[in-house]
DNA sequence: GTCATATTTCGTTATATGACGAAATATAGG
DNA sequence: CCTATATTTCGTCATATAACGAAATATGAC
């Protein structure tokens, strides 16, 4: 029971759901993401430790760098009508489409240009 | 967007997961309900009230007694590998075993003497 | 070893949320 | 009309949560 409003608290802000729609494409870095989302990185890396301990997504680490991908193999998500509307529609919403845009981008620069970046936006 | 932190805001809460199970084996009125979770009207008015606004219930009036039912037909929620796995263990948790036998017996009793317990409790 | 860097954890603050009781609203009966 | 009753809304309080910066931890380069 605790499993179940865990994921569902983890799912219950904006931030996380545009995290878990960013990797859909696939596995991305804790910078591509903090580019992604404008956050503090201690904030991000907070939103992804909650999804990751409701089960959502995998890390592993590379050197410095953390990679997160979805955990499995997930399909369309389907929770009862309302909510397989609420999913296709968000697909469609601006704000995933210009995360989906700004992710383009993100992911044709470097890392090292990337956490160059994060560093100065830190200072 | 919103729609969506909306409804899983709505799920994140065990109580309210509570309700939407008790839902799934028909419509319920809102003394009923009071009875399984044992709390104030209040709350469960307000719990109720939250279920709604994110499009998982309806709710139809009957002289002074409130029915509600889940919203269309909601077929076995699933929400990716992980969220299948909880739901279907959550059909199986004891708080839930437990809230379909009380259920039993809360609707075996009349809505007069259930409601007349209400008021008993309420001072 | 030192210094630099990416990420995570910790502590703080403002805001949100779940519980309750009181008040308000809607319905029923006499 | 008054009284009773079921439910909802409102206000309060304790606790949880999302944001941040600072500190801690882990890795890499020299």
């Amino acid at each position: 029971m605790r499993e179940a409003t865990r994921l569902f608290s983890a799912l219950s802000d904006e931030n996380r759901l545009r995290l878990v729609f960013a990797l859909r494409h696939g596995e991305l870095c804790v910078c591509q993401l903090i580019a992604l989302l404008g956050l503090a990185p201690s904030t991000v890396s907070k939103h992804l430790s909650i999804l990751r301990d409701a089960g959502l997504l995998d890390a592993r680490k590379e050197g410095r760098w953390v990679y997160y991908r979805l955990a499995g193999r997930p399909k369309v998500p389907i929770l009862g009508k309302q909510v397989a509307k609420i999913f296709q529609s968000l697909e469609r919403s601006p704000l995933i489409r210009s995360d989906d845009r700004q992710l383009e981008k993100i992911c044709k620069e470097n890392m090292d240009a990337l956490c160059r970046r994060q560093a100065r936006r830190a200072s």
